[in-house]
DNA sequence: CCGATTATTAACACATTGGTTCTAGAACAA
DNA sequence: TTGTTCTAGAACCAATGTGTTAATAATCGG
């Protein structure tokens, strides 16, 4: 129950129904109940399941007459990727490639945020604060 | 409270003082006196944080003397990375760098998994029970 | 406005988490 | 053996997460 960014999107994907939902929404963008169709969850629980997707800002929303449209917003998933990028050289020896990927995922992001901006926000090393 | 690996992974990650530690591991193994240091919560606190890293795979542990050392396990970080690179078309629409990191990642583990192995043990899909 | 449809909120139950303090175990030194 | 050090376990507590059912919004068609 950690508020930063970075925890909310973590805690978001442990839960396999999420993940699931967001998968689902790789196909495109989806009503409620059409999300809630393949478990076997109440539709409320769909619904809360959402609010914490929407709340880590993996997903966005609009209405659509009554219904509301859920899409994936993968932006969070790239700066988790980004975090992950630090621990690569712990399971990859060659990882010349890596770093390209690094430096492109930093780089430029679809908001035109730097590698020191990025950097900034998720490095919770134990050399500081993490709220 | 899912028990799948890569539930356990991402829960155990969700926490900004797991994280921490697992950053302060890759400066080299350490002692539970020595993780706990830097932050204001009691001994065995740590000790259960460690012990959800050690379930999530990301940690092994070995005594030394009445110590013990926990160690960095990066490989599950490398399996939520490329569980995460699913996404990447969402979030970039050049990705031909990224699919080279992909296959590598999936091509070779340390344990000479394939992606087909990799993929039948982490892919949540709407379409399979999960859990 | 009324009713139908879709989704959220409220109220509740229950398990889990993350913290505490206190106690117990394991490995070594004397 | 006895004591010292380091770590884990037990017992407890407050807060949170996930699910339920029932009631409440919100939107649109007639």
């Amino acid at each position: 129950m950690p508020d930063d960014r970075i925890s909310l999107v973590f805690a978001a994907l442990a839960d396999p129904t999420r993940r699931a939902i967001l998968t689902r929404l790789t196909e495109g963008d989806a009503t409620v109940a059409e999300l809630a169709a393949p478990f076997d969850v109440s539709q409320p629980a769909i619904s809360r399941h959402l609010k914490v997707l929407e709340n880590a800002g993996l997903i966005s929303r609009t209405r659509r007459a009554t219904a509301r449209l859920s899409h994936l917003q993968a932006e969070p998933l790239r700066e988790v990727t980004t975090w992950l990028a630090r621990y690569q050289r712990f399971w990859d020896e060659s990882h010349e490639r890596l770093d390209e990927l690094l430096a492109a995922l930093q780089g430029r992001g679809p908001d035109g945020r730097t590698d020191a901006a990025a950097k900034e926000e998720d490095d919770d090393g134990q050399d500081r604060d993490h709220r």
